[in-house]
This record gives structure tokens, C-alpha cells and sequence, in this order.
RNA sequence: GGAGAGAUGGCUGAGUGGUCGAAAGCGGCACCCUGCUAAGGUGUUGAACCCUUCCCGGGUUCCGAGGGUUCGAAUCCCUCUCUCUCCGCCA
């Protein structure tokens, strides 16, 4: 959510955001500003109304205590017509307040000016590639692989609950559980602070991230509980200090934080959904930052590094994209995406995204700080997969396999596995 | 799951219809005292929004959430949520 007092002093800006992100038209910012300017109306005449009423009440209240009961009398017939015009602007408040907070609702986040403008992603800027496109005849596409070793049952997972949800067997596992252990102990030692989050969320926190109203179809429900699943762990995370104001030097925070993810992906198929590259479960771990607004641009920088070194880490060959406008989403002002080559698949795959969200997220979540000057001020969120697991793994499978048939371990994975070489 | 108690400011906790946005204490901040520290003294210290806007200032709303009664509600009534205690169950 944009701040109203940015839009009414920027609409041009907006509006032009607006249509850099893809949105045909942009005449709900001229409705929320009308909308607004009506509302404010309605409620300083509301407000004055409440004040002589409160008067006239404190006033009664002088003439009772003195025993005064004809006068009171005369006070209180008086306010009958008072409240009716009170209650009547009371629901005219209600009704303008909530129909401005959903049009602002259907703002997008206005793109910082180093973003790309652009509508698709053939916009997306390539700004870094890392390693060599690895080809050989040998490879083979990951799940191959996982079939030829037993790794990963997508059948069995079929039968237990249904498409997107495989086991990882054996090796495939453990391989899964060492990443997760190297991706969180590498944050630790990069300043994060770790995390273990609700799998469940409820209706406000899903509405503080903004997957609700629009995005519900992504989340799983528990209809009886009134409970979401996590589609990542940036909705309990981010959340987690949703009402709160930090003193300055709190800042800037920092978590770390690995779950599971279920999204619903309805109407995904193809070479899309194959192997590990899309699930309807699977595991993630999470970069989350809270931080003075002067700095989040710099802060997304450090979290950019902090998933690509990673990488790096894993000797896996990847690119950092920097979204342009139309591709970026709604919430966002910058966003890069991370993607690993899949040698097997020849292809690349998303495997991290990282992004300044500015206020926009903490004016929904109402997460502040005081700031110098002793005001409260909405801070700057950020937050990136660091990494998520699928993909690496598909990419690590891929990338590690040996004309001999047997993958080799990454270096930086050897201590989780008593110094073994090979799965 | 059953029975009972409760929800007030950063924290503890008073307040059962009228100058209560809320006593007191703790904590925080500023200043004073002191060679430093400790102790002490004085003052200050919630949030959202509207108007004004250089600053100052004025106003409304908020005592778990939502509704109601009343000229007037933290205080009375209704609904919901959550927390605690006991019993049951349980990794």
C-alpha cells in the first residue's frame, strides 16, 4: 500500500508506474484521490460534530453535579438531533474509509528509477552471469537421474497425497537436509538471525503480506480453522512484527528462516511442472530484513549477495536478472531474480528472488521505527530466497554427475556428510 | 474436550457511569547534584487520523475485537477472540 499523501502529491508518478507495471489504465488513482478528498471532508465534520457534543455532555455533566436537573434537561433534548447527524456521518465515514483503503489496495508499489521499463520479461536485464554452461553428452536431466538411484518417488508421493508432493529417498534427502543446514549456518555467519515460523497463518497475517484479497488461490486452506498454509515463509516472518515501532538502533533486523512452502499452482503443466521444477510442497530457506528506509537499497544489495554467494559456494553456474517494470510484481520497487543452469534440462531456473519492497509492505503490516527526530515512520522491507531447494538440488544433481554415472558432493556439503565424495 | 478466572499505556498495576488517555510504581529520555560509579532530585515519556504547518498549536478516535444502552462508557448489556488455573488427553 502507497502512502495517500505520496499519491496526492505524485499522481503523475503513480499513474506512470502504474502503467509501466502493466495495468491498462490508471484511473483509480484520480478515484482515490477524489474518494480521499471526500472522506477527509466527511471526517473533519464528523469530528467538529463529536466535539460540541462532547461539549454539550460535559456540560450536563457540570449541571448535574450542581443540581441543575431542568437545565441539564434542556441540554440534553438538544443533542437527540446532534447524534442522528453524528450516526448518519459515521456511516458515511465508515463506507468512504473503506472504499478509499480498497481502491489504494489496487495501487502498485511505484518501480525505483534504476528498474528497467518494460512489460515482459524479454525486458529483464541480464547484469551477471557466473561459471560456464556445462554440455556434455553424459548429462541427464535430474529426474533421470533421481529414477536410475531411487532418490525421489513422485509415484509413491501420488499415491500418499498427490501430484507435486514426492519423497526424498536416501541420499536425495540427506542432500536436501545438508542445503538447508549450509544455507541457514552461511546466514548465520553473514549476521542473520535464525528463525523457525508457524506453518499456518491466519487471515491477518495473510492480508499483511498481501496475498490476500488477490492472490488467495496460491494458498492452501484449513477451512475449519481458518488457517492458511505458507506459500513461503516471508508471510509468518514478515509478520512477525506486524503493530510493532523499533528504536532506530534495533535496526536494521534480520532473519533467516526455513520452512516448507505449499502453493496450489493451479493450471501449471508441461515442461514446466517436470521433476523438481515446480511443487506443490517444497522447501525453502528464507532471507528477511527490516530496515531504515535510507538504507534499503543498499541492504538489497547485501541480500542479493548474500543468495548469490551461495551459489557461488555450491559452484553452480547462474544469472542475476534485474526485473523491469512489468515483470517485477505488484509489491515490489526493485526486484533481482536468481537463476541456476540446468545442464540436464538446458535451461535456466529460478531459484531466488530478492526485493525491496520499500514501505509498501510495512504500511500494510504497520511496522514502524522512530526515527531521529523522535516520529514514528514506516520502515523498508526486503526480503530474498536464500535458496530455494528443488531447483538447487535439480541444478546440483545435474551439474555434479560424472561420465561414471555417480554425482559428486559439492566441496562446501562435505562436512554435513562425514567428508563423503559422492552421494 | 470440561470447569473457573481474566484481558487497561514499554512493563507491573489502580480505576465499576461524568474534568479518565487513564493513579501509582518500574523502565526510557532530558536536565540537576556528584571527582567517577551508585544513590538522589526535577521534568518529560502511548498510537492512529483530521486541520494548521517554518515552528507552535487545535481537534477526533483508541483501555482485547465487534455491536448495543446512555446527554455521557475503561466502567453497564450482547457476541466473538485470546490468555491463565484446575481436570482430562497427549509428542
Amino acid at each position: 500500500m502507497l502512502d495517500i499523501s505520496f499519491i496526492r502529491q505524485n499522481a503523475e508518478i503513480v499513474k506512470t508506474a502504474m502503467i509501466n507495471k502493466g495495468e491498462k489504465d490508471a484511473t483509480v488513482v484520480d478515484k482515490v484521490l477524489k474518494t480521499d478528498t471526500e472522506w477527509r471532508q466527511t471526517v473533519h465534520k464528523l469530528d467538529s460534530l463529536r466535539k460540541s457534543n462532547n461539549d454539550t455532555a460535559k456540560q450536563i455533566s457540570v449541571l448535574m453535579r450542581e443540581g441543575k436537573k431542568e437545565q441539564a434537561q434542556e441540554y440534553i433534548k438538544q443533542t437527540g438531533a446532534m447524534k442522528a447527524e453524528i450516526k448518519e456521518l459515521e456511516e458515511k465515514e465508515k463506507q468512504l474509509n473503506a472504499e478509499r483503503g480498497n481502491l489504494l489496495l489496487r495501487i502498485p508499489n511505484v518501480p525505483h528509477e534504476s528498474v528497467p521499463v518494460g512489460l515482459t520479461e524479454k525486458e529483464n536485464e541480464e547484469v551477471y552471469r557466473h561459471g560456464e554452461l556445462l554440455e556434455a553428452d553424459y548429462i541427464k536431466p535430474h529426474w533421470e537421474l533421481a529414477k536410475e538411484f531411487s532418490w525421489i518417488d513422485f509415484e509413491r508421493g501420488v499415491k500418499v497425497t498427490g501430484a507435486g508432493f514426492p519423497f526424498y529417498v536416501g541420499s536425495a534427502a540427506r542432500l536436501q537436509r545438508s542445503m538447508i543446514n549450509y544455507f541457514i549456518d552461511k546466514a548465520l555467519e553473514r549476521g542473520y538471525t535464525e528463525l523457525q515460523a508457524p506453518y499456518f497463518v491466519n487471515e491477518d497475517s495473510a492480508r499483511g503480506t498481501g496475498q490476500i484479497p488477490d492472490k488467495e488461490d496460491m494458498m492452501y486452506t484449513v477451512p475449519r480453522d481458518e488457517f492458511f498454509l505458507i506459500p513461503t515463509a516471508e508471510v509468518p516472518v514478515s509478520n512477525f512484527h506486524r503493530n510493532e515501532i523499533f528504536e532506530e538502533k534495533e535496526l536494521p533486523k534480520n532473519y533467516v528462516c526455513y520452512t516448507p512452502c505449499w502453493r496450489r499452482e493451479a493450471g501449471s503443466y508441461g515442461k514446466d511442472v517436470r521433476g523438481l521444477n515446480r511443487l506443490h510442497q517444497f522447501d525453502k530457506v528464507e532471507l528477511v530484513k527490516f530496515v531504515k528506509p535510507e538504507e534499503s537499497y543498499n541492504e538489497l544489495e547485501k541480500l542479493r549477495e548474500d543468495a548469490e554467494h551461495l551459489l557461488q559456494e555450491l559452484g553452480l553456474t547462474y544469472r542475476r536478472l534485474l526485473m523491469c517494470t512489468g515483470d517485477m510484481g505488484f509489491t515490489q520497487s526493485k526486484k533481482y531474480d536468481l537463476e541456476v543452469w540446468s545442464p540436464g534440462q538446458k535451461r535456466w531456473l529460478e531459484v531466488s528472488s530478492c526485493s525491496n519492497f520499500e514501505s509498501f509492505q510495512a504500511r500494510r503490516m504497520m511496522v514502524r521505527y522512530r526515527n531521529e527526530k523522535g516520529d514514528t515512520e514506516m520502515l523498508h522491507t526486503l526480503n530474498g530466497s536464500g535458496l530455494a531447494l528443488p531447483r538447487v538440488m535439480a541444478a546440483v544433481l545435474e551439474t555434479y554427475q560424472q561420465p561414471s554415472g555417480k554425482v559428486e558432493i559439492p566441496k562446501v556439503l562435505r562436512p554435513y556428510w562425514g567428508d563423503k565424495d559422492y552421494l
